[in-house]
DNA sequence: ACTAGCTAACGACATCTGTAGTAGAGTCAG
DNA sequence: CTGACTCTACTACAGATGTCGTTAGCTAGT
């Protein structure tokens, strides 16, 4: 097993890859398009934060069409959230249930999402043995 | 009213923050001595990020003992907490699903602290009818 | 082959963050 | 008053981030 060191990308990278991992794989063009609105950067930028994410091991190149390079995701979008959430959790002692609590105050959470995460843990519990194990 | 800002604490200011609301208000030295081990810098440093802190208006001085300063925080915990939060959130497209979802797969989340939050989101139905209180 | 149009490659630069050193003013024990 | 200390105020600086501009190479169409 690879333990790789979880890449931590900055906000922009992460709408960067958000795109990519929508797209499965495309140009930098095509990322530039689909940026968000609120997002409108030059061209170059994009390209130079694609190329930093290359760096940092989070996509890559997989082939070139015409001139332009095609990229591909390397971090999985769960692998990249995941890496968000424990950031923000260290922060908060390493319990998650600080975290929901203020979910819960702010209004952010609803019975129905209680419910739907209920169910997820219902079900590892059933699949107990392949799962996640927790480790200190 | 003054709707405020909300600002945005890094890393190293969020623990330095996070001592001074353990403590209450407090100097520079005692802040410095009580940062978590794993986070031991010199002195000048934590002036550093104190000053910053008080320009963006995270905590003020209240008062000045000897020739040392005495800080207090302006932001409340819950407040900074909020912010890194709903920071986090906006990456997930501002549902709070999808996060819960991950703490639960990646086993983060237990049932008894699923129950808590139950707790607190059905308290907060039940005082759902006194009025508008909805303040940020 | 030639040229217009995309692309990639670089280099730049302003900010923000983390980290610290230095100088000089204020304070307190003698 | 004076010296030893303690703080604050400044300045500095490297690395991370967000943003681009410029230059030159490669492609495709004529």
């Amino acid at each position: 097993m690879g333990r790789k060191k979880s890449i931590r990308l900055t906000r922009f990278e992460i709408e960067v890859m958000e795109v990519l991992w929508g797209l499965g794989n495309g140009s930098i063009r095509e990322i530039h398009e689909r940026l968000p609105e609120h997002k409108q950067v030059a061209y170059t930028t994009v390209q130079t934060v694609v190329r930093r994410l290359e760096e940092k091991g989070a996509l890559r190149q997989i082939k070139k069409i015409g001139t332009a390079f095609i990229f591909e995701p390397v971090v999985t979008r769960k692998a990249a959230h995941l890496r968000l959430i424990d950031d923000l959790l260290e922060l908060f002692g390493g319990s998650a249930r600080p975290l929901m609590a203020h979910l819960a105050e702010s209004g952010k959470l609803s019975l129905e999402d209680l419910r739907e995460v209920e169910e997820i843990l219902s079900e590892q519990q059933s699949n107990e043995g392949g799962g996640p194990r927790s480790k200190g």
